[in-house]
DNA sequence: CTGAAAGCGCTTACAG
DNA sequence: CTGAAAGCGCTTACAG
């Protein structure tokens, strides 16, 4: 089950038996069939953990996710595998549910077995410092989604404050001016670069928001759909919220309902994401679309072009994202 | 950055060094100290694959899934990676996308990193010998989810019969007579048995099912919600339905909206797996829990009690399940 | 309690 | 075109 065996049973040396498994061409057709066939008869599988140790190599790439269980970081998973995959990769699965400390145990371990390079979409509250030092200064790293504070890594992100600022723009194009941002945690980066979107377009049309129309939320739809009433505890109520993300806007709906409101009737709102689910939801609700899973395979490609180069300049990729327009934003102004 | 360059730092051999990685009471606690001083201060980070080599050990395992997307696996692979984590295993991903060639491949890759075991949910349509044969005979194997034809591997599969018995005994214990099973494709094992419990249940009740009542339908909520005509497309129309999965039942709901039929009031029906939405939907969808992240970690318990005693008998372990009763089985039959 | 030696399964110059 | 030798980073008997 080793080359010796091979080489053993095929009468040549195990220099020659690697040379084959390596498909080099300074190997006689003829001695090469003899190998191979005694491959196959035995069931030969290839050690590639003694190859990566001797040749100073590794095949694997660590990818350590924040939630797993949140369908766009799974979408995303699955798109850094299949990159991975294609390029002769191995995936080495970390999830760390939001948690700094077990993100930091995770790649500990992750890092003992030497994978090629890391991506990273850091657990909320992460210490940018001593994961520096967890990484080391050779490891390409590619940190995804959200900043690491302090850390000279290639980093891939959404268009957040773009996705706002287009969601605004479109909910202003159909007449809204008491418009709300709803939902986030106000200091999580994401929520801030959206917010930023958002307040850049009403300022832009002469309208500059109210305070009373930032409302936080965790991104539950339960917590969503309790601070619904929020909306409306004053004078100026907004006619129209651009969610967090698809999930609050999910819930928000839910909170409408409940008070008597018709989302997409009294009421526009849009997400973010577009989660499969906002399609299928009545009314369908216009999101901003980011495409996780393309997003995944772009940070695959982004980090083994740094494991290729390590000493190019770091880069900070902002991925597109679009608006998608379904029937949620339908409401005229009141 | 080996334990040579520690050696000859802190004045001890490599043995030595060993052993204090190891943790081992050979060593004397003054030199300990000195030589994991020299640990911290050069960042020394192990190199497990040198070290499974030389133990011909393996501390990896490979997860692999056929649909990562679909939250019930997302859920499971979470568990998964828990509990390795735990016995100090790391996770080597690979997802199929229900395609028996990727997963041939994929099995080919990962199986030249050596893993101690194989937690596998097989794609649909696998050929179980030619997995069988790429797995060699030495493998720990667990199977998840799918029945693997022809393969004598330890299975862990969710009691899809007593979950469909307790949906229908549920719908019958309030008074219904007619009722469907709803959606999946009927030649997949899953299908099957839902439908047997369903069956059993049904004929226990004095009630032979009525073909008209089974209706296929890929299990998405599209098809689903197109195929409800069907139910009412003669004469001995149900009252309520048994739903292949929560996807599927929340496709019948939209459909049933669409005629006008207004679910747990009109209408009666069932889900299964109890994904997050089932909870939040209007009306909320009564449902099978199957608590696909406690599966993960069982189905990792599982393998590595397999990974430990290679020889014990095989076993065949049905996860419970659990009937949760919300407000969409709430309509009285007509 | 510590060190010298052999070896895990592979690859790669280096001779021939 | 093929073979003998050294070595990747670790561990483990075996002496001392």
């Amino acid at each position: 089950m080793t080359v010796n065996d091979i080489a053993r049973a095929s009468g040549v040396s195990r220099a020659t038996v690697s040379l084959v498994l390596r498909g080099s061409p300074l190997v006689h057709a003829e001695t090469r069939n003899r190998v191979e066939l005694e491959l196959k008869r035995q069931g030969y599988v290839y050690n590639r953990g003694a190859a990566n140790l001797r040749r100073r190599t590794s095949s694997s790439v660590a990818l350590v996710i924040n939630d797993l269980s949140n369908p766009f970081f799974a979408e995303f998973a699955m798109g850094v595998d299949e990159a991975l995959v294609g390029e002769g990769y191995v995936t080495l699965l970390g999830s760390t549910g939001e948690s700094p400390a077990r993100q930091e145990t995770l790649l500990a371990s992750l890092m003992e077995h030497s994978p090629a390079g890391v991506i990273l979409s850091p657990a909320e509250h992460s210490d940018g410092e001593r994961l520096q030092r967890l990484l080391g200064p050779h490891t390409a790293v590619l940190v995804f989604n959200r900043e690491l504070p302090g850390a000279g890594y290639d980093f891939l992100a959404l268009d957040n404050r773009r996705g706002a600022w287009l969601a605004t723009e479109h909910l202003l194009a159909r007449g809204h001016r008491r418009i709300a941002f709803f939902g986030g945690h106000a200091d999580s980066s994401s929520c801030q670069q959206r917010r930023q979107g958002y307040a850049d377009a009403m300022i832009a049309a002469g309208i500059p928001p109210d305070p009373r129309w930032l409302i936080e939320s965790a991104p539950t739809r339960v917590e969503a759909s309790q601070r619904t009433v929020e909306l409306f505890a004053h004078a100026r109520a907004p006619t129209a919220a651009v969610c967090y993300n698809d999930n609050v806007a999910l819930g928000l709906k839910l909170g409408l309902i409940a008070r008597g409101v018709r989302p997409g009737l009294d009421f526009a709102l849009t997400g973010f994401d577009d989660i499969p689910e906002a399609a299928q939801t009545t009314p369908p609700l216009t999101t901003i679309a980011v495409e996780p899973r393309a997003r995944g395979r772009q940070a695959a490609e982004l980090l083994l072009q740094r494991v290729r180069d390590r000493d190019a300049p770091t880069r900070q990729v902002v991925a597109p994202v679009q608006l998608v327009v379904r029937g949620s934003s339908g409401a005229p102004p009141s």
